[in-house]
RNA sequence: CGGGGCGUAGCUCAGCUUGGUAGAGCGCUCGGUUUGGGUCCGAGAGGUCGUCGGUUCGAAUCCGGCCGCCCCGACCA
């Protein structure tokens, strides 16, 4: 509800994202340094984006679970890369009931070794295989430099965890979660993503395998925006999940995890948000539409009213979901800019000419301004409505998805490297080693987002170490 | 942890140089006016000036310690 202007995207990305977070109402800066308070209108956003992944991932046969936030310290140090990892970013429970404890307590950054902990005594058999769970839950991780949604010190996601008989199987689900999160994300958020698998150096502390749905915002960086790992048998053996094969002999579960994070509501703000604030897309959208009363008289406020409550009843019963502004201190043209900010995607404005005329003015959030106006008729107007909704829906994923293939650029030698990780990604054969990808990090701050999934095939010229390349890679600077 | 900036009303900030006990705009409350792109007028409420100490007759202002926040770098979903 702030009067003063956002920040143009141009002037201060970085600024224009922070001061509109706030201003959308969508979070608030928490008493500890690096948390976040979610508001309702935020908090609505990430329901929506849990029940669009809830629901594929009981449709793939994943249970929900509740899993302890305070994990013993020794679990963590069971399995040696994963403890090196994490241990920089803990925080740990020292004392208890005014006693110190005996052995401290972390909470959790991840739930791991606690599921570790678990399956070894839930699994005995092969029948007892696979084991499909997920959390929804909060993790904790003392990060040094945080920002909302994108990196807070406490953050809010599912992680799935689940164990398997064969190494097949497991490889498979790690990528069956990675399709889920692409339809997603593409589907439902609108936001075009890159899958794509993790560089060693980029892997996740105890995979051995990760991968990964990258996406582009709009200053050019890449933003990490869901994880599936392949825990192969690091966590089995770190946990003794094993179970007796059908042939009589005790063999190791190999294990997955994946996730997708809070994180999530910073890369659809990033990847639609405007000048004027944010741009939501409409399947997730806390209110797909807002209805505007327009009035002077109190006949006309009576008229114009009776005419809201029953656009309202049609619209809800066609399962959009509306919001009336009734707010009576408030003149039409500030709501119209409140709702801009807060990036509903339909607006209904009615006064007494239209329900005169039985018209509506509808505006459309990713045409901003009069130019998205258009007057329509009463009848039908649910339909119309929807369609309007699928038609920006698919408008912002295509507007997006040019953004992206618009910066990303397939580059042959290093000059031309650097410039184009400047302003977005650069697509090149590599074949360099771990050293030369830390060097091209240390010398440009791009890193490799990941080997997208979809390769061209045959074999090219590293554009690094000129040796002999079978894959391409997508590099960027990053969240 | 290194470099830079900053802590004064809910928000953005002025006042500090040259000490005399606090202001503006926005927001909020009330009344009226207005309402098709950020109405206008009037009346109000609201601040131990981040904190602790020092100098002084007197400190938002000068000096020192501490705490916190933001931005830039080293870690990360």
């Amino acid at each position: 509800m702030a009067k003063d202007k956002l920040i143009s995207r141009s002037e201060d990305f970085n600024e224009w994202y922070n001061s509109l977070v706030l201003k959308a109402d969508m979070a608030d800066y928490g008493p500890v340094r690096g948390t976040m308070i979610v508001k309702p209108y935020g908090w609505t956003l990430w329901e929506h984006i849990q029940q669009a992944l809830d629901s594929r991932f009981k449709a793939t046969g994943v249970q929900n679970a509740g899993f302890p936030m305070f994990i013993p310290m020794s679990f963590l140090q069971k399995e040696a890369k994963h403890v090196e990892g994490f241990a920089p970013e803990l925080a740990v429970v020292t004392h208890g009931g005014g006693q110190e404890l005996a052995e401290p307590i972390v909470v959790r950054p991840t739930s791991e070794t606690l599921i570790g902990h678990a399956y070894s005594n839930w699994v005995q058999s092969y029948r007892d295989l696979p084991i499909l769970i997920n959390l929804w839950n909060s993790v904790v991780r003392w990060e040094m430099r945080t920002k909302i949604f994108l990196r807070t010190s406490e953050f809010y996601w599912q992680e799935g965890h689940t164990a398997h008989a064969t190494a097949e199987e497991a490889e498979a689900r790690t990528r069956q979660m990675l399709d889920v999160y692409t339809d997603f994300a593409v589907n439902e958020a609108a936001v075009p993503v890159i899958p794509g698998e993790k560089s060693e150096l980029e892997r996740f502390a105890g995979a051995d395998r990760t991968y990964t749905i990258e996406a582009m915002m709009q200053d050019g960086k890449a933003l990490q925006s869901g994880t599936s790992h392949n825990l192969g048998q690091n966590f089995a053996r770190a946990f003794d999940i094993e179970y007796l094969a059908d042939d009589n002999t005790l063999k190791h579960c190999w294990t997955t995890s994946w996730g997708v994070s809070t994180r999530f509501v910073g890369a659809i703000i990033m990847t639609h948000g405007d000048d004027l604030g944010l741009v939501l897309p409409p399947r997730l959208a806390p209110y797909q539409t807002v209805i505007v009363p327009i009035y002077r008289k109190d006949k006309e406020r009576e008229v114009v009213l009776t005419a809201v409550s029953t656009l309202k009843q049609t619209l809800t019963a066609a399962g959009i979901r509306v919001h009336v502004d009734n707010r009576d201190h408030l003149t039409p043209g500030f709501k119209f800019n409140d709702w801009e900010l807060r990036g509903v995607p339909t607006r209904i404005e009615i006064g007494p000419r239209d329900v005169a005329n039985n018209s509506v003015a509808l505006a459309r959030r990713d045409i901003p301004g009069r130019e998205g106006k258009q007057f329509v008729s009463q009848d039908g107007l649910a339909q119309t409505v929807q369609q309007l909704l699928d038609e920006i829906q698919a408008n912002l994923l295509a507007r997006a998805t040019k953004f992206r293939d618009d910066n990303t650029y397939e580059v042959t030698n290093y000059d031309e490297f650097q410039t184009a990780v400047q302003t977005g990604f650069a697509k090149v054969w590599w074949a360099g080693s771990n050293e030369d990808e830390q060097r091209v990090k240390e010398e440009t701050k791009a890193t490799i987002r990941c080997f997208p999934l979809d390769q061209p095939g045959g074999s090219g010229t590293c554009f690094y170490t000129g040796k002999s390349a079978d894959r391409v890679a997508i590099f960027g600077r990053s969240y």
